[in-house]
DNA sequence: TTTATATATGATTATATGATCATGTTTTGA
DNA sequence: TCAAAACATGATCATATAATCATATATAAA
């Protein structure tokens, strides 16, 4: 992997003096890195949790699906906002939508979103 | 719980017709929801990994400690960028930090980060 | 005690982004 | 077929934020 990958060039013109004797660690640490493009989707994936209106989209309906009207409900937000934030999640298959009648309900799209919520939460409440 | 959280208070003016009949799936969503304070910050937390350079200085350490200049190096960043975030992830108790002459050493403070990676990495594989 | 190295940080700037407003689309019911 | 309800979306604007530059601080070595 670390071949192929072009994650790690060289030194830059900044590296420090130092370098040489933790090449070595900089080389294991590259190996153990997943790939850039990886990481930079990571990054987006959670970036989508990194949001109050998002995470309350998120969260509500790791409970049960709701529609957007719901949504506007509980977070006291205007529907456009609600609405644009959900097309955000759909785009990256957070949720997904279905239409009943002039209703939309909105889902996870994924059971391991759950998780996601879990562990964060649980990192955060150990450290109260 | 539900009753003295105040993260929600009634349907307001854009409340839809529908709101009566989802009214009990609401509350429900409601009391399972956490309060409005900790999903802010579990947000603030998200939004620690939702930066490239922030996420890939995160992954390198959850491999091992490193000081400032190997992560530049790493990086291929400038030494001021890197050092902006990790102040940022110190702060926010993401990163821990000890000086060795004058090299300082970062590594995670916490071991649920490295889950918190493993969860998000494992939904980005399952999805390919 | 100078000088150089490694890191930290304040100020600035360009960009990203989230809420809003206005309006468009879809569906139902009169 | 017309009107209203539920939702979607383009444009705009204010704010947040990440990188950079310049500079400050801390440590070691000469």
């Amino acid at each position: 992997m670390a071949e192929k990958n072009p994650f790690f060039t060289a030194a830059g013109d900044e590296g420090c003096a130092v370098y040489g004797i933790h090449e070595r660690a900089i080389r294991s640490v590259q190996d153990q890195m997943p790939w850039q493009e990886d990481l930079d989707k990571l990054a987006e994936f959670y970036r989508l949790f990194g949001d109050k209106t998002r995470l309350k989209i998120i969260w509500a309906l790791s409970v049960c699906e709701m529609c957007v009207c719901d949504l506007c409900a509980l977070l006291q937000m205007r529907q456009s906002a609600v609405s644009h934030q959900l097309r955000t999640l759909k785009l990256t298959r957070i949720v997904r939508s279905r239409r009943e009648g002039k209703v939309v309900f909105y889902a996870l799209d994924d059971d391991h979103i759950r998780n996601v919520l879990e562990v964060g939460y649980k990192h955060l409440k150990e450290r109260e």
